[in-house]
DNA sequence: TACAGTTGAACTGTACTACAGTTGGTCGGC
DNA sequence: GCCGACCAACTGTAGTACAGTTCAACTGTA
């Protein structure tokens, strides 16, 4: 701790900013998706030029929320049912991949903590319960203790995150903790076999679910 | 095959087609790790608009052969050993969760097919020993059967290649072939235990070279 | 000689303008 | 109702300008 904590002039810039913003407003869901990003009206609207707004969005697709088409400019990525089974079957493999290792005590603690934090979401907010339920999942990749994955699984839960709230699935909270609970209640036992047979069919299930309310 | 095979008009920007080759310059050594792409004096070699130059730079970020640092620009990535061993582990992890899967005939034929085509630059073309290597490897991380992670692997293969040609490792190619047919016959034989042993010998070893030639 | 401070050139970040080419819809003709 | 021409909006790219930052060379000082 050092007197001078807490000052730190801006080192980000403009676009940087304008990305994280642009962000935000999408996953409130100011943009659908298969939207397009018009550039010269988001230029006008927030008062810089247009080459920063083209910066920015730039940004923005490292992230995975909107993609490139040529000569139509960034769109905002739009659900489909492969696109869920691609994410989902990813996620399988992480999960299941790191569910056949032995956790260290500190991991088995997060992991159980982010249980503790679904479940307080699901009686005293529910708007929080999609972050919590994808916080589980995190925690359970980071027992293959690699920054790289974890990264590459929180890009992936970001993608998911934005699907989940535009698809407003309303999944009833009971089934969430249930699923969970039986993932967790595995993962301490020690029963490999069980905690990826459970991961397997939360997955499947919730792949399911996504598909119908993507049917209508 | 429809009668208007191969006609097709460039479907590309021209800040795409930059990109990409700078993408080809900086693997081939045109620029080095740690060094800054200076905008001006890209633009002007390459007669474009500095404007579309940082679209191009934005774009190779997506693949990771560069990152921006405010006020500096883009910046080559460069290796250190904390990265290498992050990327060997995330390899280690990806590789590991797949051959736990049993193999379908047409992965095992694609697995055995790299190795040959190993084998065979190691004869004959030394110079394409890396991206062989990359290649069986690539095979198997395909048995996982997801594209997200076959995508994910390939980027982390191509950050990793550029390391491989900057560091200019030079391993004699009969130790190649020997760790990887170690690997392969183990897969063949369904020996998933020594498969994962040998997988994890495999990163271990060359982490540890990398990590030598790094210290010079 | 070593070191701190100053200075200036080079470069990035951002804004603004301009225009050719593409896209997508609208409108009139059939 | 379908087709093609036309038009408005928008993207892709070029080019210019300038404030703020970085970095290395230079200068003065101990």
């Amino acid at each position: 701790m050092s007197a001078l904590d807490g000052l730190e002039v801006r080192r980000t810039t403009t676009a940087q900013q304008l990305a994280d913003g642009l962000s935000e407003r999408i996953m409130a869901g100011a943009f659908g998706p298969g939207d397009r990003l018009r550039e010269s009206a988001i230029a006008a609207e927030l008062g810089v030029a247009r080459n920063t707004i083209r910066e920015a969005v730039r940004i923005l697709e490292l992230t995975g929320l909107v993609r490139y088409e040529v000569n139509r400019g960034a769109v905002v990525i739009a659900p489909t049912a492969e696109k869920i089974e691609a994410l989902y079957t990813a996620r399988e493999r992480l999960e299941t991949a790191a569910l056949v290792r032995t956790p260290r005590p500190e991991q088995l603690a997060a992991i159980t903590e982010a249980f503790d934090a679904l479940c307080d979401a699901a009686t005293n907010d529910p708007s929080a319960i999609v972050d919590r339920d994808l916080a589980f999942h995190q925690a359970i990749v980071a027992l293959l203790d690699s920054t790289r994955l974890d990264e590459f699984f929180a890009s992936l839960t970001q993608e998911l995150r934005f699907y989940l709230t535009v698809l407003a699935k309303d999944e009833t909270a009971d089934e969430v903790i249930a699923e969970h609970r039986a993932i967790l209640d595995a993962v301490r036992l020690g029963d490999r076999d069980r905690a990826v047979a459970e991961i397997h069919a939360h997955v499947e299930v919730s792949v399911e679910r996504l598909k119908a309310v993507l049917k209508n």
